[in-house]
DNA sequence: TTTATTTTTGACCGTCTGGTTAAACCAAAT
DNA sequence: ATTTGGTTTAACCAGACGGTCAAAAATAAA
């Protein structure tokens, strides 16, 4: 299963992330990765130093790939409801083609936190948090929403897109129990979860009116309408 | 940091169960684990043939925990809205003592995924499908109601639950950068992921009537005035 | 007490693993 | 042709690891 005609360094880089992802960083070995890459195993020491070094180049790339993909949802020129059916369409489309991602990620995370830490510097949550509230603000309950409810939206959205595929394995084998296909599963997700997720906003949005505000919010009504069009 | 105090194949399982929650199969070392049971590593293959075994029989113990806090589900005597309340109440107050839990077994399942079959021999998905049909078939939309429907409302519920704690390490640097504290968003989260979902459903519902059914439907009708209550 | 059985230990083994080193290889410059 | 620089290889190393074994220690049976 050798890699030919392409520089040493991005043959064994290739191998690395292959065996690095199915394995992890435990069950990886030096030697694997050098077989894949079609090199001997010095190499491997000559190009990246140490195993750890090594992981890390391969950690770091890929955590950055999975990481992007929340960017755009920053965009200003969609409406939240648009903008909630464009991530789930985009996001699980992007993982289908990377399955094994989330769970390599999380679960190196786990086993050293120090990592997450260099991502979240280049990350300011509280300038995410502002924009979401500028830009949504009015659509998700004006001025009652707090941080903490953009915090559990946020996390919830992320949640119903990723988690099927951290939890692969288990959906694969319920899915066979009653003659469903993976990719089926998936295809529908993407426009199964933006509807959950819009009609849960809708439903917060009526909630935090009839308990919150009383009168004179015009704009909340407003947006009440647009959304039970 | 011995157990001390227990008959010895129990301080060997707690060790083991230790030290593969916080290693995985590949990190952990069965001297590790000999040393914190307090005792010669030995015994640990006098006990448990081998590292195979030992990380068998724990395993199965774990993820036996974790399946089985989907059962009570079943019990028909409360109303789709209670057991959802319910489920989150219960789910992430357990999972909050439980934090490692979930990404360690979904993690070695997807090492080898064979491990996956054993659990699903036991579990009938088709019954779980009929008896959710059955007991909220008509406050979930009635006949339009179809096994791809269940399976993402399911798989989505158990997402919003489990996701944060397999994030756990990234979730905890971010809660961080905005000063808020992680007991404070799991204690939130019980009831926001509730009414959530609650809202979700209830706004299918709303749409699954417009689109499918049109008149005729009075049962329908009445489960809507109680969610809208 | 003696005998038999089970539990626990320390010493040891073969193998695997990440890593090193010195030499070989090779293409380009002199 | 020789030198120079980077590249690749095979052989090797020290330590770690899962596992074994015979003997000691503890416990139960006689």
């Amino acid at each position: 299963m050798e890699i030919k005609d392409k520089l040493t360094e991005e043959k064994i880089f290739e191998a690395a992330t292959q065996v690095f992802l199915a394995k992890g960083m435990d069950g990886a070995r030096m030697q694997d990765i050098a077989d894949i890459a079609g090199i001997n195993k010095s190499l491997l020491h000559y190009y990246f130093r140490s195993k750890d070094k090594l992981f890390d180049a391969v950690f770091e790339k890929l955590a950055k790939t999975l990481f992007s993909k929340f960017i755009p949802v920053l965009s200003p020129d969609l409406t939240l409801e648009d903008k909630v059916r464009f991530f789930f369409r985009e996001h699980i489309a992007f993982l289908q083609q990377n399955s094994a991602l989330p769970l390599f990620v999380l679960n190196e995370i786990n086993r050293k936190p120090a990592r997450v830490q260099k991502f979240l510097e280049n990350i300011d949550v509280k300038l995410f948090w502002e924009t979401v509230k500028k830009q949504h603000g009015t659509e998700l309950g004006g001025n009652a929403l707090s941080i903490d409810s953009i915090v559990q939206i946020t996390s919830t959205i992320i949640s119903i897109s990723i988690f099927p595929f951290v939890a692969c394995g288990i959906l694969e084998g319920v899915l066979k129990k009653v003659n469903l296909q993976f990719d089926d599963y998936f295809e529908m997700r993407k426009e199964f979860a933006a509807e959950f997720v819009i009609g849960a906003l809708k439903s917060m949005n009526l909630n935090s009116q009839s308990t919150i505000a009383s009168g004179s919010e015009h704009e909340n009504s407003e947006k009440v309408t647009q959304y039970n069009k």
